[in-house]
DNA sequence: CGTTAGTTTGAGGCAGATCAACTTTGGTGG
DNA sequence: CCACCAAAGTTGATCTGCCTCAAACTAACG
């Protein structure tokens, strides 16, 4: 994990206490630090000219976030935004400058994770091409919630994540249900066998 | 550039010459080596199970490329292929390790490259889901033309770029000409004002 | 409990993918 | 140099996935 490899380091962060829906930085807006999450869950969120929001990523403890307009030294092109209350810690970008040049195995994780999340990115491009809506909406039904059982995923939230939209989510989540793949609880949705869910859309 | 830091060191490169449509190396197959373009152009094609073909990254003189799958310890996503008479030079795994370590600049220049480049990446998914057909279609071919004017594009590699098919790019082409903001030549096309075409679209 | 954010279901329409048949281009080898 | 032909491009017709709009319902939090 990044973290592990700069809390040695042990230099001055910040602390910052979110509760869900609040912004951690604004797409546009230059970047001015880092950010490591201690607990919850943060989304990445790019929105268009035409106001349609893609949600792009999912930081959970022990992942850092601001590192790709960092390094990039670009502007946010995405808001990243609490999905639970979180607990975050800061540093700021002159005092992160200097613990990098000393920490050469940071910096090779932190290639791995560009390198790693640009290959997730093009493929998740390609499948937008290739997939249908269904089949997209199954596998991040599945994926969100493997990876992160807690969290009780909007409509919305599902449908920005897998390129669709809030109907055709609820479409396809009434039509799992009555087939038993699914159930639904309240919001919130388990499955015992997501290969079955992936199997009716040969993934 | 990339290269230029690399040349400094002298290593010992493999030069290699290929002509159009030779692979320089295949999506599935594990990293090997790093390459750069000394001269030509070079195409990273995605296929999904089901055939489709995305056109997922160009590479040109001065550009690196199997560094993704080198830092994030994965397979070649995409296969790499030569679009025209292309010259590299290829360094091995082995012989890259070495010499990386003693350049810090050069991870700095890799940081910053990947993560510019999941930044585009992440915009052109977004991008899939937002904007018609044609305007990406249109978006592409003014992209692909004005950052290589001499390269004669292929309807169907167009249409891989920008996530359509072969058919929407020659009816779009089609029309365009008819409305005289491209000319066609042969295969190949041109046009003086590109912000007319991108107009036409809101771009 | 009231209010708001989130969810469900239906009906309609169209962008653009797919399939098919035909034409053109430009490289190459005789 | 020209004839040939495979690869690339064009055009039309069809069909459907799923987005959009609308309206009514329900969960969950203060």
């Amino acid at each position: 994990m990044v973290y592990e490899l700069i809390e040695q380091f042990n230099p001055a962060f910040v602390d910052k206490n979110l509760k869900r829906g609040e912004v951690i930085y604004h797409e546009g807006s230059p970047p001015d630090a880092l950010y490591f999450v201690e607990d919850g869950l943060v989304g990445l969120f790019h929105v268009t000219e035409s106001g349609k929001e893609s949600f792009l990523r999912v930081f959970t403890k022990g992942d850092i976030l601001g590192h790709r307009s960092y390094f990039a030294h670009e502007e946010y092109h995405a808001s990243a935004i609490a999905l639970t209350k979180t607990r975050l810690r800061m540093i700021t970008k002159e005092k992160v400058d200097g613990f990098l040049q000393e920490n050469p195995k940071l910096l090779y994780k932190l290639l791995e994770l560009l390198a790693k999340d640009l290959g997730k990115a093009e493929l998740r491009m390609a499948s937008l091409v290739d997939k249908s809506a269904n089949a997209r909406i199954a596998e991040s039904l599945v994926c969100l919630k493997l990876k992160y059982p807690n969290q009780t995923w909007t409509r919305k939230e599902i449908a920005e994540y897998s390129g669709s939209t809030l109907e055709s989510v609820t479409r396809l989540m009434s039509q799992l249900a009555e087939e038993g793949l699914i159930v639904k609880q309240g919001r919130d949705f388990s499955f015992e066998d997501h290969n079955k869910i992936l199997e009716k859309f040969e993934l």
